[in-house]
RNA sequence: GGGUGGUUAGCUCAGUUGGUUAGAGCGCUUGUUUUACACACAAGAGGUCACAGGUUCGAGUCCUGUACUACCCA
């Protein structure tokens, strides 16, 4: 019976039950899908899993949006679908998070053992995942949580020790030392992608430096460092500019550009090297940019990564003078002991004592910091594990060339490849506890020599492994023993991979691989893999060289990649600015879920950046744009309010027996009404598939408030037909069905609450047997031979109509008629008179015109020479209005009408008269004819009133 | 230094094979307790689509260049 909705939608007593409901009844499960269609494809989508530091930001709220929008759409379609849910241990990020918590208490991971570090972390893991999932169920995604996955899960930890084991085994792995970046607060390295610099450089200064040239009259410092008197009695200098004065104590040459005559005749001299006295040689180098500083440059090749490669190259020796936490070390002399920075300040005071000091400028240092720790990275020698990865990356570039995998949108390509061909090997170890173990074991020192006492014996040339790469412990072991007997002994590598190893193996690793799983089988190679462009390298590339190289397929077919979320002004959001960072939780708080995710979605274009203007008001946060979808969603609330009180009225029999005029009156607004929504299907599901989910959005506003709601349900308020019932509840059904994907709460409630209501005597009704609106189908197009005849009328004489009406409103405005004041109108309208003439009361009603003095005729003559005129081509409507209006502004008006014609005629003419009506396609030049007549008709109208009202 | 976007109404942004008089939301102006909705209704004002060239019958849309701006890579 009648159900009584509230006046306006709340979505906090809406969202939590039907997400349980949908929930408990397994909806989200493939298995559990109603309406599955042969030949469609399955749609499988893995979420980018979120890490687990703490809870979701406006970003991750977004990502769900979309994925949750393409997951219900591609379901109501009648793709089998599956979303998988996870998420992701996050290494260094949780790690970092987890320590920062122990500070807060005290505590230090050094003063602790691995494995108590590790169930700290667990705890952590356990909390933060638990706040996560709840975020995203409030956010409506309808993943399927049995299949829920974390990257160390034992299934997905097979995945990463058997991906390591093949490309350890096919040598794509090794372990080397060389230059790496180095946090020296997290105290790992970190790889190229996870250092981050200022565009603009950070402030800092440029020192320019002089080290004596050794000489025939001075051979070096006869004085102690800071005695002052250092560098007395040298007489030739090299001058060397540099941003880092620190790193002096680990020079050991200095460089110079061959072509440089200022230095040629210094070439081959050796110079000393301040504080150290080392004497170290001045070589030519072409790669040293003459313009930059004095021309030569200090060379330090432990640590800088050109003077690394400079190092290699001139056989140069790599002087380390800081330990692994940035403190100098027994190198660096006097400095021992010291913070680099604070020893950069030492050293530049006595540089400056000691007369070395040329000058000081600012400069802006192009700093790298630590992704996750913010600290100053510092490029340091170091053995650590590589993974060469030069052919995955050409096959993943290959694979986006030849369209196995597409970008959208496609700019992003140019990027892919740009990455992917430049690639460098990937170093892959991390000197951290979180995350998953290298299987790789070392052989103990006693076994390794017995094997080369062995060696010599037998003189045999092969060397036995020293290292041996397995999936656990025992299989290590028994790799160890047949080769140096039982009693070798074994210890695991200490570093954990880098997270992005297991991330890249996601897509696969949840459905069961290396297994073969029935899900891996059902669902590999996935369809879409949805993300932030922000990860493209980190992320959507490694899944895609991982995919090709370990399972022989692109992981997925698509990659859709959004913006990012940004502040008003712009920038990202960060914790550091409070007032500008939108939490999705209190927009879902004060809005809705649906409103949030309407908005995200609608918000740009694919792939463009959102950016969130924050109003505070009443100490709450507000952003317009939601409350503008909030808006929406109550408006979608009401109309369904209306409609389901019309099915209500039909069911309680208080619907009137229609006459056969207001039959005829409603299949033409019916007809209408039942086009557009045909109309909007085609091109929702156009857009839709084309990903263009923003526009697809924008499109079902527009008809859901302009077309059904201010004239389909203004329409219907004058029909008590069974028929217009029929047709409210259809258009109703549809737009709840199209809209579900949008605004999955709002929808389901609404359509449960129409299901409920419909009767089962309403001809015409929808079906709406489904259980819930998430397993209905996604609307289709009526196909095209079973358009009802009367659709291209309707089409025709609504809009006709509509304008008409207008222009009567707009009359009465301008003229400013009281609003409760019927007035007179005739109508001329041509071809359109008998159609009019049916929709008599909707001309009456809508534009309050006095029902006993509405002409309508196919041709009229204006009924007072002071009447108002609208000449609206075939249609022409006069209101004499005389003792209401002023006749001047009417004058007035229609000038400016008059000469707005004279210039549309003009552009028109001039065009048809042109090379437009040779080489324009026919139909165009038809339509500009037909454009042209009308406004001719138009302003000969006009001309005339204009004459009669003179 | 290389690359990629952006520059459209006061503000935030749409505008995808080039084709009516360039759209929306918010804001603004005027009016309205019209029985779904004031989170609303009706009417309206507001833009030489950054600039300069070019291609075309036709350019916000394609090409070249310039300026400003953001981001990515070195």
């Amino acid at each position: 019976m009648a159900t009584q909705l509230p006046k306006s939608y709340d979505p906090q007593s809406v969202e939590d039950r039907l997400y349980r409901w949908w929930e408990e009844n397994g909806y989200f499960k493939p298995e559990s899908q109603l309406y599955v269609r042969q030949n469609e494809p399955k749609f499988v989508i893995t979420i980018p899993p979120p890490n687990v530091t703490g809870t979701l930001h406006m970003g991750h709220a977004l990502t769900s949006a979309i994925e949750d929008l393409m997951t219900r759409y591609y379901r109501m379609k009648g793709a089998r679908t599956l979303y998988v849910p996870g998420t992701d241990h996050a290494g260094i990020a949780t790690q970092s998070v987890v320590e920062k918590k122990l500070a807060k208490e005290g505590r230090r991971r050094q003063d602790m053992s691995r494995s108590e570090f590790l169930h700290e972390v667990w705890a952590w893991k356990d909390y933060s995942h638990q706040i996560i999932t709840r975020q995203q169920k409030k956010l409506g995604i309808s993943a399927d949580w049995s299949r829920e996955r974390f990257t160390l899960d034992e299934g997905l930890s097979r995945a990463v020790l058997t991906a390591f084991k093949h490309l350890y085994d096919k040598g794509l792995i090794y372990r080397d030392t060389r230059m790496i970046n180095w946090d020296p607060v997290q105290l790992t390295s970190v790889s190229d992608l996870e250092v981050e610099f200022e565009d603009e450089g950070e402030p800092g200064f440029l020192w320019t430096i002089r080290y004596p040239l050794q000489t025939n009259r001075w051979e070096g410092p006869q004085h102690a460092w800071g005695s002052g008197r250092w560098a007395e009695g040298a007489t030739e200098w090299i001058t060397v500019a540099t941003t880092r004065p620190e790193t002096l104590l680990g020079d050991t040459a200095v460089a110079v550009n061959p072509e440089d005559d200022r230095y040629q005749y210094k070439l081959g001299c050796q110079a000393v090297l301040p504080v150290i006295g080392r004497v170290i040689p001045i070589i030519a180098d072409t790669t040293v940019d003459m313009a930059f500083g004095t021309g030569a440059v200090k060379i330090t090749p432990a640590h800088d990564f050109a003077d690394y490669d400079m190092g290699k190259r001139h056989h140069l020796p790599f002087v380390e003078v800081m330990d692994p936490t940035a403190r100098m070390n027994e190198n660096a002399g006097p400095y021992q002991g010291l913070d680099r920075f604070e020893c950069r300040k030492r050293i530049v005071e006595d540089l400056k004592k000691e007369g070395l000091l040329v000058k000081v400028e600012d400069y802006r240092v192009r700093l790298g910091r630590g992704q996750r720790s913010g600290a100053v990275i510092e490029p340091r020698i170091s053995m650590q594990w590589f993974c060469n990865v030069k052919d995955m990356a050409a096959m993943a570039a290959q694979a986006v060339r030849d369209g196995r995998v597409r970008i959208v949108p496609d700019r992003f390509e140019k990027t892919w490849f740009h990455w992917l061909d430049n690639i460098r090997d990937w170093c892959i170890s991390r000197q951290l506890w979180w995350g998953h173990q290298i299987p790789i074991w070392y052989v103990d020192q006693d076994s390794l020599r017995r094997a080369a006492e062995d060696r010599q014996h037998r003189a045999d040339g092969a060397e036995p492994p020293a290292q041996f790469c397995a999936m656990n412990e025992q299989e290590a072991y028994e790799q160890a023993r047949a080769v140096y007997g039982p009693d070798v002994k074994l210890v695991q590598d200490p570093d954990v991979l880098d997270t992005w190893f297991s991330s890249g193996l996601w897509p696969f690793s949840t459905l069961g691989w290396p297994d073969d799983t029935p899900d891996m089988r059902a669902y590999y190679p996935t369809t879409m893999l949805e993300t932030g462009y922000d990860i493209l390298f980190f992320w959507v590339a490694r899944m895609v060289m991982m995919g090709l190289e370990l399972t022989g397929q692109p992981p997925f077919n698509v990659v859709y990649l959004h913006g990012l979320i940004r502040t008003a002004d712009g920038e990202k959001m960060s914790k550091s600015r409070p007032d500008k960072l939108v939490d999705p939780l209190d927009m879902i708080e004060t809005y809705g879920t649906d409103a949030l995710r309407f908005y995200l979605v609608t918000a740009g274009a694919p792939g463009g950046d959102i950016k969130m203007d924050v109003k505070i008001i009443d100490g709450k946060k507000r952003v317009e744009r939601i409350e503008g979808a909030r808006n929406f969603a109550n408006k979608l609330w009401n109309a369904t309010r209306y409609v389901i009180g019309r099915v209500d009225a039909f069911a309680q029999n208080r619907l009137q027996t229609t006459e056969d005029r207001l039959q005829t009156t409603d299949r033409m607004v019916n007809a209408w009404i039942r086009a557009r929504t045909n109309q909007v299907v085609v091109d929702t599901r156009r857009l839709m598939d084309d990903y263009q989910y923003g526009e697809a959005g924008k499109l079902l506003y527009e008809f859901v408030w302009s077309d059904f709601c201010d004239w389909y349900i203004e329409l219907s308020k004058l029909s008590k037909s069974p028929e217009t019932v029929a047709t409210l509840a259809h258009t109703t059904d549809v737009i709840l069905r199209l809209l579900h994907p949008f605004m999955p709460f709002v929808t389901e409630e609404l359509w449960q609450h129409l299901k409920r209501a419909m009767p089962a005597n309403l001809p015409g009704a929808p079906d709406l047997s489904w259980p819930a609106l998430m397993l209905a189908p996604y609307p289709q197009p009526a196909p095209a031979d079973h358009q009802p005849d009367d659709a291209t009328d309707a089409l025709r004489v609504v809009p006709a109509l509509q304008e008409v009406i207008r222009a009567i409103r707009n009359a009465r405005a301008e003229h400013t008629v009281d609003v409760g004041k019927r007035i007179p109108a005739v109508i001329s309208a041509g071809s359109l008179a008998g159609a009019f003439e049916t929709q008599r009361e909707a001309i009456v009603t809508l534009a309050r015109v006095d029902a006993g003095a509405l002409t309508i005729a196919e041709f009229a003559p204006p009924p007072d020479h002071k009447a108002i005129t609208y000449a609206l081509g075939e249609v022409t409507v006069y209101l004499p209005l005389s003792g209401l209006i002023d006749l001047d502004q009417e004058r007035k008006r229609l000038a400016g009408e008059l000469a707005e014609l004279e210039k549309a005629i003009a552009r028109s003419e001039s065009l048809l008269n042109g090379d437009f009506a040779r080489r324009a396609p026919a139909n165009l030049v038809e339509k500009e004819r037909a454009r042209l007549a009308e406004a001719t008709l138009k302003r000969d109208q006009i001309r005339d009133r204009l004459a009669q009202l003179r």
